[in-house]
DNA sequence: CACACTCATCGTATATTTGCGATATAAGAT
DNA sequence: ATCTTATATCGCAAATATACGATGAGTGTG
């Protein structure tokens, strides 16, 4: 009975995974697109623009950042992220390489 | 006590959301790598590779059908998938999108 | 020092996911 | 018709994820 066989699989395999689960929920690529959209690192105004509360929105700050796909920096009473670029890119790059891998050899698939 | 507030969000952050959760679990994305590996489509032999039983792996591909990643076809007493390329690109170029949006913007973020 | 303000964390309720065995279904073989 | 083979589905158990209010921790202000 052992659930949770994630470990049975490769590192690469787990770390897209991984990166596609920090991504898989709206209120987590709607942080993104904000943190994108003002140049300057937010802290809480994403709780005034999602339609979440304080403590959700922080939850969701913590999967990102604990995912590597944000940074955060404490900046007085306030907290402050952005997006890592180098771990975004990183993970863009393998999406990329599988997807491109797979075109090249079966561009007529059967079905 | 509303949970699961998905709804709450933009299509397209629900969109994206779904295709990330579809590829959120090295299963999957190894499911994904042997219908590449093989230029045919494969039914049962996913199976014997991974290290699931049989219901389970199953169960992951219904999964990625209704996310519209993969096709399937019976043929005869098994069933063929393969990947579906549309969909996949479709997806794949909304994250370049939102990845190259943001790195114009800020190249040079704060944290 | 008290106070407000910002944010993280804890506890909790509920929903969803993951995994398996057992069973059903459907086609082909004997 | 029965039996095998391949796959899907059902039902269950355990693990995770989602969301919130309440509380705590840390700063800055009066």
């Amino acid at each position: 009975m052992a659930f949770h066989k994630k470990e049975a699989f490769t590192q690469k395999e787990q770390d897209l995974a991984n990166f596609a689960k920090a991504m898989s929920h709206p209120a987590r690529i709607a942080i993104l697109k904000v943190l994108a959209q003002r140049n300057e690192c937010i802290c809480g105004e994403l709780v005034d623009v999602l339609p979440l509360a304080q403590s959700t929105v922080s939850q969701h700050l913590k999967e990102l950042k604990n995912a590597g796909l944000i940074n955060g920096e404490t900046d007085g009473p306030r907290s402050c992220y952005c997006i890592n670029w180098k771990a975004f890119e990183k993970f863009n790059n393998e999406f990329n390489l599988l997807f491109s891998n797979l075109k090249i050899k079966n561009e007529k698939a059967c079905c």
